[in-house]
DNA sequence: AGGGTTAGGAACCAATCGGTACAAAACACA
DNA sequence: TGTGTTTTGTACCGATTGGTTCCTAACCCT
């Protein structure tokens, strides 16, 4: 009935995504998203809203691929028991850091500190997203060990602190030398009181 | 011998300091800057080069004021032993967060994430502060338990990650409710082994 | 009081920002 | 083979970006 575009929109729109991965909102430029994504002014605009549409899809992109690809490993049983699922995890993010010297870091984490994203509906997708990283904790947590539920809560959210800080050690490029060394200390909160 | 300046260049210095702090490197723009620090442009370029070396001043500045007193307090036995020491850092970060709703965070993590300002000096600023800031932890913790060295430097980075992690969830506007969780995790790693 | 020197401020700059308008191009269907 | 519909590309937009120029104002010193 008309004519198709000739781009695939979701293949685009993880472009986009790994352009605001590494550069936050406002470094990343309208002129960069078209290079990198590799369309026209007109297509973009037509296919997405705008710029900040299109950094709130990037944001859902995320949430769906890379966040729901860590829940998913943190509640996979055959990945061993709940603990070893949460240090496979951090073993996985410190083998990027010092094997691909991954410096893009993490987009959720990279973007809680992106003013420009701040407010809105940006926070409230982050927000969420935090919470679904926690909650993976937890429940891992919770499953391995007879730990009472408070107590399970409590090591998830120091994990995830200590998940966010290791990412942004990451990004700044010191996580080389000390990821295995935040790791083993990971390793401490998972034993006995998780 | 000339026309004295109509304003104090620290605190210029210092209003700058807090808005590169607040909104990143690109979001905070010339003309925001130059109202916060209520200078005009002339002013600005003559008493500081440009944008980006009054951003390195910026983080000069940080690290002299709070880094130095933050391992300033870190090292100072009045305020207890090492591991209450470390428990207090986190405790005033803490009360920051949730007494005067501080969703700034801390300028050195915020700048780590930051890729406006990656590369070249600004980096290795930064490192250097994270690097004062691991051997403040680290120093504590020698300090009064007998552990090996090997075993304080993990326990060091750990907490660092733990703090970064802390500070990326208070400026997330998280950390009201995790905060007390994230430290009571970070007292079991002074537990004994540090 | 006047000269030397520096700060302050406004006018101006090219480049880039995100975004719009619109015509040409490419398809599906009749 | 048209015809209608959507995509694509380009030209263009005002606003804002960081930065420079240059004149005037304000001061210290003799």
């Amino acid at each position: 009935m008309a004519r198709p575009r000739e781009f695939d929109p979701e293949m685009a729109l993880d472009k986009a995504m790994t352009l605001f991965w590494d550069l936050g909102y406002e470094e990343a430029s309208l002129a960069e998203l078209l290079s990198t994504m590799e369309i026209t002014k007109g297509s973009f605009y037509k296919a997405f809203q705008d710029k900040h549409s299109i950094y709130l899809a990037s944001l859902d992109h995320y949430n769906d691929k890379v966040i729901s690809g860590t829940v998913a490993f943190l509640s996979d049983r055959e990945n061993g028991s709940g603990a070893e699922r949460i240090l496979g995890l951090f073993g996985k993010v410190a083998e990027a850091i010092d094997h691909d010297g991954d410096r893009l870091g993490c987009f959720l984490c990279n973007a809680l500190v992106d003013k420009a994203a701040a407010g809105g509906e940006a926070e409230a997708k982050l927000q969420a997203m935090v919470h679904r990283l926690e909650n993976a904790f937890f429940k891992a947590l919770l499953e391995d060990t007879g730990a009472s539920e408070p107590a399970a809560r409590e090591t998830a959210r120091g994990i995830l602190s200590a998940y966010f800080g290791l990412r942004v050690l990451g990004r700044a490029g010191l996580a080389k030398q000390m990821a295995d060394d935040c790791i083993r200390q990971v390793g401490r909160l998972l034993k006995k009181a998780g």
